[in-house]
DNA sequence: TCGTTCGTTCGATGATGCCCGATGCACGTG
DNA sequence: CACGTGCATCGGGCATCATCGAACGAACGA
């Protein structure tokens, strides 16, 4: 197990999930692709708002970019949720211990 | 391995670790046991700015409390991370398909 | 009891960010 | 070439939230 390195929680990276709208793309795009026209269909938001968010998301490293004639397919990325879940469980495991810095 | 469950992403939850100062708590908290005046050392921060986002900390389930005379000692919950870290890592789980949505 | 220290709560303020309408652009079709 | 469609970008309006100072409360020690 070579997981002695320190992995830093991003504030910057988190705050991309700490939004309704961009966890619901998210969970919508587990599973398979999709264009914006689905995305605007399933989660009931004005096509400008996906599109923001969506850039977002594409910024972060969060989703892929597949461009298909008029269409553009977004994919999830999983690396980049891995890398999250990983540095969250990896704090968790930290503290496993009874230690307390004395006043 | 049984975790047919789908978990879902909550941002409500998320914003609460989306926080600089708080994702900074937090790894601070990992290891050892700290009180306020700890957490206003090391950070640098008004200790009523601490005070704050350790509220939101404890309202979220994140840390716990315990008194100890003229002090507050606060302690990280790794079972509220390990929640998070699982919703996250099951979603990059069920992205590694193919599979596309027709126009 | 008085003063000090640790900590929380409250109200105000400034910044961040979500949402929206309007616009522009690229692609495909008649 | 015109037209419609899918999608991105821009600017503003508005709500949320992080930060701060001030005041309060509680626990100790002199």
């Amino acid at each position: 197990m070579y997981h002695s390195r320190l992995m830093s929680l991003d504030a910057d990276v988190l705050k991309v999930l700490a939004d309704p709208l961009r966890a619901q793309i998210l969970q919508l795009l587990a599973g398979e692709a999709l264009c914006t026209c689905h995305l605007v269909e399933e989660t009931g938001a004005k096509q400008t708002n996906v599109s923001n968010h969506l850039k977002v998301l594409r910024e972060a490293g969060f989703v892929d970019t597949e461009p298909c004639g008029r269409f553009t397919y977004y994919r999830l990325r999983p690396d980049a949720l891995r890398r999250i879940a990983d540095s969250l469980h990896e704090l968790a495991d930290r503290a496993d211990s009874d230690a307390r810095r004395p006043c």
